[in-house]
RNA sequence: GGUGUCGUGGCCGAGUGGCUAGGCAGUGGUCUGCAACACCAUCUACAGCGGUUCGAAUCCGCUCGACACCUCCA
């Protein structure tokens, strides 16, 4: 925060998916963000490109946050009325996995959430404000589902509350964030399947009837059902962040029909629009294609983690494959693969390596071969426009190479410029990107293995003024099986975890 | 079929009407007892074909190819 303020030379662009422009950001209220991101549907692990959302995300809000904007970021569980499909005889997914599983649905439900809630911190992001649930805000939805009736955008049949897309459409417009026109749906939309209580294909669920066996149900005016799975989030993004609030984000492939009906569903019930920015995360693809867990081509983290996966030679950390999606744009579709994963993880160990040096770096009277100012304005002329990470990370690695160039006696950097790139580095290393020093375990035991290391390399370096180089190529060979890597430096040698 | 996105060097991946992206890998050097690390130098590009322009990888058109959404998926 301390930076930030000097430097913001020009204003924050956002990338507007209802334009398709970037767009200059400037929020409802000054100084507050209202943020809200579409959570996971807890009903199985969640997988990669999950987890690629809700990182890219996790950028934008630890950015906007560095900016000094007071955030509040509401991000839901879909505990209840996620459907396997938008037909009649789609099933609950909770419920659907409870009934496989023999489980209650708050058992899957509880089990998921854990998963997913430790699998993003190993990913180091930071917790939402408020993390609501569909199934604690069953109340909310039927009076939302009651208003929109009144509003003449929702008819009742069977038991079920559909929303009127027809009728919405003769003075609103459904399909402006996907570009699509209902004419054009209706046209290309085959027959209705046989018994539906729709009037038109493209209406959906506000509120579902459920059938005998459906354990998932609550009572409303119409029936023992359950809510649709669009409203939760037009319920729960409305109540934490107001009828009309700054950002609205989610996976691309939530767009349509989800995003949509939320529009609709948001303009129907308030009369106004919700949303000022829709931001959308692009897709993590495996072999080219979508990872997705409908067609099984997944990854999951913890085979990151474990490299136990025939698509991988190795295991990494969950902070390398952070730093690998932060190599890509948000919006740029990234394919995943060992390869690309192994040079990510070189570069970051480089980036973690020179963080290290900066620590013991000596600084001169002048700055030579570097101009700080101006590198600093384009670290933050980078995430101004449109949050764009890889420029950042290049621009980066520009003061790697001249840490390292002053590490070896080639370059000189003043105190004050040498504070500056310290403080710049590790805002945006540590608070934007949120990457961790695997080097810097803080522990005893690291404290402990310092010293050990330290004793070998005291013991090598004797074997070298004996020329015992037999010896001292024992040690630092063996040290590097184990991953410790020693480094010779005109100041003597050092070490790295790799 | 409809809608949209994309096709960049060995790999990953930015950018965009004229100026080095960056990372990884390769090659040649410096450093080193030898290495590793680091630094310096260097090599492979903008799918194809036309058009606009003084100039296009960047704009326009066509062709080919890939992907996404239109059914649940972040």
């Amino acid at each position: 925060m301390a930076v930030a303020p000097l430097y913001k030379t020009q204003e924050l662009k956002i990338y507007n998916s209802i334009s398709g422009n970037k767009e200059i950001f400037t929020p409802i209220t000054e100084g507050n963000i209202g943020m809200y991101v579409c959570g996971p549907t807890v009903y199985s692990n969640v997988h990669l490109g999950n987890c690629r959302t809700f990182i890219s995300f996790d950028l934008i809000y630890r950015y906007l946050k560095h900016l000094g904007y007071k955030v509040r970021y509401v991000r839901n569980i879909t505990d209840a009325g996620h459907l396997e499909n938008d037909a009649d005889e789609g099933e609950d997914k909770v419920s659907k996995k409870a009934r496989i599983e023999q489980l209650e649905p708050m058992e899957i439900v509880q089990r998921y959430t854990l998963d997913f809630h430790n699998i993003l911190t190993k990913f180091n992001n930071l917790p939402p404000s408020i993390e609501p649930t569909a199934t604690g805000h069953i109340i909310e939805q039927i009076e939302i589902t009651k208003t929109i009736i009144d509003n003449g955008f929702a008819y009742e049949a069977n038991g079920s509350v559909y929303f009127d897309v027809k009728k919405f459409n003769e003075t609103n417009n459904y399909g402006k964030l996907s570009g699509r026109n209902l004419e054009d749906m209706i046209a290309n939309t085959r027959e209705l399947t046989a018994q539906s209580d729709k009037k038109n294909p493209q209406d959906f669920a506000l509120w579902k009837k459920a059938e005998p066996e459906h354990i998932m149900r609550w009572p409303s005016p119409w029936s023992d059902g359950f809510p649709g799975w669009h409203l939760e989030c037009t319920v729960m993004s409305t109540k934490y962040l107001g009828e009309q609030f700054d950002i609205h984000g989610g996976g691309m492939d939530l767009k349509f029909p989800h995003h949509e009906c939320e529009i609709a569903q948001g303009e129907a019930a308030c009369g106004k629009t919700p949303v000022n920015y829709w931001m959308h995360a692009n897709m993590l693809t495996l072999d080219g294609k979508k990872m997705s867990k409908s067609t099984g081509n997944i990854l999951s983290p913890a085979e990151i983690f474990n490299g136990e996966s025939d698509k991988l030679n190795k295991d990494f950390a969950p902070t390398v494959a952070r730093f690998f999606m932060l190599q890509a744009h948000y919006r740029s579709i990234l394919d995943f693969s060992n390869d690309a994963l192994e040079a990510s993880e070189k570069g970051f160990y480089r980036l973690m390596d020179a963080i290290q040096s900066l620590d013991t770096l000596k600084t001169g009277k002048t700055t030579e071969g570097f101009d700080t100012e101006k590198w600093i304005r384009e670290c933050y002329d980078a995430m101004n426009d449109d949050f764009n990470s890889p420029i950042l990370i290049a621009k980066l690695f520009e003061a790697v190479k001249f840490i390292n160039t002053v590490k070896e006696n080639k370059a000189i950097v003043s105190t004050s410029d040498y504070r500056l790139i310290r403080e710049t580095m590790h805002a945006f290393v540590f608070d934007v990107l949120g990457l961790v020093n695997v080097n810097e375990a803080s522990s005893d035991i690291s404290d402990k293995l310092s010293g050990a290391v330290e004793l070998l390399i005291n013991l090598r370096k004797e074997a070298r003024a004996n020329k015992d180089f037999a010896t001292s190529d024992k040690i630092r060979d063996e040290l590097q099986e184990i991953g410790i890597q020693l480094k010779d430096g005109r100041e003597g040698t050092s070490f790295t975890l790799n």
